[in-house]
DNA sequence: TCCGTTACGTA
DNA sequence: CGTACGTAACGGAC
């Protein structure tokens, strides 16, 4: 057995299992300590659904506050046993991010995760709990890389963080001689590999009339970077072992430390448990993954590439080679004879530009009638259609055909899902079935898709009890066409300003998005105001509450912090955490009542079905009646559509809203 | 190879 | 004082 003896705000042992006789050793640790953290390392990226094939988990680590115990799971047999059996055995088990440490044993080892996500807690969700903001926002940040240093230790984190890094550098130090390399008489260079010519020595090219004969050296481990060292680093390297033995010390450490932190509110109305479940229904998304449509997404990315190299063609021949390089656009453009006027569209100000650079977005390009606008606006669509969406589907496809997507049940600061990977699920185009036809449901299944009905308008009505817009719900009443008619304008800019301002914004952003005056902007909030004089009132009330405090508590007992200066954002994160939390809350009445099997999604508002053909319309009518929310004050009804197998083909019903 | 910036897709 | 995300390309810095 070997032991890596550190320091982490005092003494840290990690053992490091090499032998079925150290394995004894470790039992007697995990029956001493009932509550261990856990982590694995695995042969890198998130692709486990690869397994076992592609992917491989090497070495499955357990830890208390100062004491590390690190299995080589990679040699197999007695070590994944003893794995196993702690797991079983322990009586508490914590963990960061611990549905990727679960996909990992379940994909690899054949663990069932059930029974252990009723024990495991998840550091980052309460990390989350404890302050949601991201690094960027100010905030702590929920990685381990970033909690560490914060609540455990500055100097270790910034190690730890580099370590791997610093193992792949010394991994590529290592070389052997694979061969020579020599020139011939036309000065080319030859190789000459070992593996070609065996037994080849230097007098024998020299024989053969070559010159300046080398000797050729190569990595031992091939080419290593900081995300191929996962696979490669050897299982008995010390800084790795080191390495991965911390994380278990730290997750366990974690939970000491994050569970005081935690508000009063947050415990009392059982958040933590509630996440805790959620998140093991997100895991179970995860695995279920989604059916692609291999022909379809194969047809689109060659009709796109065709699309995608036409245009690129013609942008050439203005000088636009690269058609993401503003730099490239705005001097074709100049050279076109388009001029660029102080009055011109320009970036955010930056460090490095503090007034902005000129903007080549879309809206600058449409404002030029030119064979080369057209020729950059239809590249630029096309490829980013083929790269985004239709590549990765068809990329990311498991051997069954069908494609996981990474979903974080709590990753905003408003507690908002993001879904990242192979289903970019938020960014998806919902104008038409397009992009969405890659996904299908199961063969003899139909897509039904359920979402609620102004989700975010009906709980800004509710939060902030405004008679009038609570009246207009409960009769069936324009929303849109009411804010419209206050200032006499079109419906589409009454719903522009209906959003607007339950998200804090204002005139100015009013004026911008919908390309009218100030002034007319101003006359449209105005009687948006005098309309729903409760919601300017609650907008007020909730930035009062977190000047005062720092942060404003939901509906749901979450506490958010709202950084100084931006007070105003506070009623969006009130209007947008509780719509967040409603979904989640629908998706947890779903699972209880057995949808989630059908379940491929759940994208802020809606939620997506694979239901088998001829029980979907009561499935739908059934899943619907669940999702209706009524509850804390709040009415939210959830309406249902049933489309064909894509999920495309939902947004092509006739009757279809979108 | 890494990271900031820009652009663009969604609720 | 719109907010919340993710992905890709570019271009400069290391």
């Amino acid at each position: 057995m070997k032991v890596i003896r550190s320091n982490v705000r005092g003494p840290v042992t990690i053992n490091v299992v090499e032998t079925e006789r150290d394995l004894l050793s470790f039992r007697q640790f995990v029956v001493d300590n009932p509550h261990m953290g856990f982590d694995t390392e695995t042969t890198g990226g998130f692709n486990w659904w690869d397994a076992p094939d592609n992917y491989g988990c090497r070495l499955a680590q357990f830890g208390n506050h100062d004491t590390a115990w690190v299995l080589p799971v990679e040699l197999g047999g007695p070590y994944v046993k003893a794995m196993k059996w702690a797991l079983k055995t322990a009586k508490r088990l914590s963990a960061q991010n611990r549905g990727f440490d679960l996909h990992v044993i379940e994909e690899c080892f054949g663990v069932d995760p059930y029974p252990l996500v009723q024990k495991m807690w998840d550091t980052k969700i309460l990390a989350h709990l404890v302050d949601s903001r991201g690094r960027d926002q100010g905030g702590i940040g929920l990685k381990l890389e970033e909690l560490v240093p914060h609540y455990i230790d500055a100097d270790m984190g910034a190690k730890v963080k580099k370590s791997m890094t610093e193992i792949a550098q010394s991994l590529n130090a290592v070389k052997e001689v694979v061969g020579f390399k020599a020139r011939n008489k036309d000065k080319e260079t030859l190789e000459f590999r070992f593996s070609d010519h065996p037994g080849l020595t230097k007098e024998d090219l020299k024989a053969q009339g070559l010159s300046y004969i080398r000797e050729w050296k190569e990595g031992i481990y091939g080419k290593v970077t900081k995300d191929t060292v996962w696979g490669k680093v050897p299982l008995d390297h010390e800084g790795y072992l080191l390495y991965a033995g911390m994380d278990p010390i730290f997750a366990f450490r974690l939970v000491n430390i994050l569970f005081p932190l935690i508000s009063r509110k947050s415990l009392a109305r059982g958040l933590i448990g509630w996440e805790h479940q959620i998140n093991w229904i997100t895991y179970q998304l995860e695995r279920t993954g989604y059916l692609v449509d291999e022909e379809y997404t194969r047809l689109r990315i060659g009709e796109l590439k065709l699309e995608e190299d036409k245009w690129k063609a013609v942008a050439a021949k203005w000088g636009v080679d690269l058609i993401g390089s503003s730099d490239q656009i705005i001097k074709a453009l100049e050279a076109i004879g388009h001029k660029f006027t102080k009055d011109s569209k320009r970036t955010k100000p930056s460090k490095e530009h503090p007034q902005g650079q000129l903007s080549t977005d879309d809206s600058v390009l449409q404002s030029i009638d030119h064979p080369l606008t057209e020729a950059i606006i239809k590249a630029k669509s096309a490829q980013k259609k083929r790269k985004t969406w239709f590549e990765a589907a068809y990329n990311n496809r498991d051997r069954n055909g069908r494609v996981h997507a990474s979903i974080n049940a709590l990753q905003a600061r408003t507690a908002r899902m993001s879904i990242t990977g192979a289903i970019a699920a938020q960014t998806l185009p919902s104008g038409s079935g397009y992009v969405r036809h890659c996904f299908v449901a199961e063969p003899g299944h139909v897509t039904a898709c359920i979402d609620f009905a102004n989700q975010e308008l009906r709980v800004a009505a509710a939060l902030s009890g405004d008679r009038r817009m609570l009246a207009a719900f409960a009769k069936g009443e324009d929303l849109h066409q009411l804010t419209a008619d206050a200032a006499g304008v079109p419906r589409k800019i009454g719903k522009m300003c209906n959003f607007l301002v339950a998200y804090g914004g204002g005139a100015k952003a009013l004026a911008d998005q919908a390309g009218i005056p100030l002034a007319e902007a101003k006359a449209v909030v105005d009687g948006f105001n005098r309309t729903y004089p409760g919601v300017a009132a609650y907008a007020k009330k909730r930035a009062a509450e977190a000047k005062q405090h720092g942060c404003i508590y939901t509906i749901t007992g979450r506490r958010l912090i709202v950084d100084l200066g931006h007070e105003y954002a506070a009623i969006n994160f009130a209007i947008q955490s509780a719509s967040r939390d409603i979904t989640v809350s629908t998706a947890l009445d779903l699972d209880k009542a057995g949808f989630t099997q059908w379940m491929r999604l759940i994208v802020h508002d809606e939620i997506v079905f694979s239901f088998p053909k001829e029980r979907a319309e009561e499935l739908t009518a059934q899943a619907s009646k669940i999702m209706e929310f009524n509850k804390m004050g709040i009415f939210v009804p959830a309406e249902g559509e049933i489309g064909e197998q894509s999920w495309g083909s939902v947004l092509e019903l006739e009757e279809s809203k979108h």
